[in-house]
DNA sequence: TTGTAATTAATGTATAAACATTTAATTTTA
DNA sequence: TAAAATTAAATGTTTATACATTAATTACAA
């Protein structure tokens, strides 16, 4: 459904106005999807995400604040959500011995065996984007990093 | 900036993926642009787009039904938006006449004013993206709408 | 060194979001 | 028509978000 139809508005006052509804509205699109399909497994999508962070260090430490910096969504708690990990028994948490202000945080082989049984399902929704082919994702990609550059 | 060198992800398992976390990035990007924006104002990025909607029906009442409908954000509760430009005075709600569970809203002189002096400034954002050009925003928009419709 | 600034993480807090439930009104159907 | 189902909006409630503030540690500069 074109955004047109999706948000029942028959014209827009010009593209770029229609470009900024459409990303916000895609994303929230995304957003949305992939929140209910991290529900049943007890996470949310943020906490999946900062597992994934984890999990892209291969065993190695990384503290809160470089957490932050890989966040889809700076402003949000990296804290808290390391919070919530641990109360699952996901990650661990130590203070770092370098940096005591700093917290070295760890993926622990529940948080990783979590990760790869979401991704099953996940690799789903990558086949179904995959039919738009390799080459308009490329296209995608680029004019989303040109449209924020243009912007800042 | 690429969505590698923002979140510092050297490198994406494919194009899917990274599309995915580019769309989320570049609609948070966007939101938290316009909030700040917005903030100025004493409204919200959500209480603004309720505004546009109203002021898009040109005098005539719309139900929070239909509001809903319209939202980018279908989640959230237009009922309670509503309350709060109820509350800042920048609309008026009665209940509707032909289906008494209905309320009809509609844009104050005050709410047209607000939105008629953001309007100028949210000007400028158009101005910068505008840079990408017309065909490429027209591409943008396409890549999205069909990115869309390969999930659903 | 010693005080000042900066950095890191955690916490406080007001508001908003995500749902579920409720209430009132209307529509359907038995 | 009367009861059941549906619809529209509001409200309740739990959790999350957006910030600001705090506390502890480290870096820096006089």
């Amino acid at each position: 459904m074109s955004i047109s139809d999706e948000i029942k508005q028959s014209s827009f006052k010009n593209e770029e106005t229609k470009a900024v509804i459409n990303l916000i509205f895609t994303g929230n699109f995304i957003v949305q999807r992939q929140q209910a399909f991290m529900k049943p497994f007890g996470i949310t999508m943020q906490q999946f995400n900062v597992l994934r962070i984890l999990q892209g260090q291969k065993g190695q430490a990384i503290s809160v604040l470089s957490i932050t910096e890989r966040m889809l969504d700076k402003m949000s708690n990296a804290s808290r959500l390391v919070d919530k990990l641990f109360a699952k028994k996901l990650v661990s948490r130590v203070q770092c011995e370098k940096d005591r202000r700093a917290v070295d945080v760890y993926i622990l082989p529940a948080g990783s065996a979590l990760i790869a049984q979401i991704e099953v399902h996940l690799d789903e929704f990558r086949k179904q984007i995959s039919q738009l082919g390799e080459e308009n994702l490329k296209q995608l990609n680029e004019l989303l990093d040109q449209f924020r550059a243009s912007i800042s």
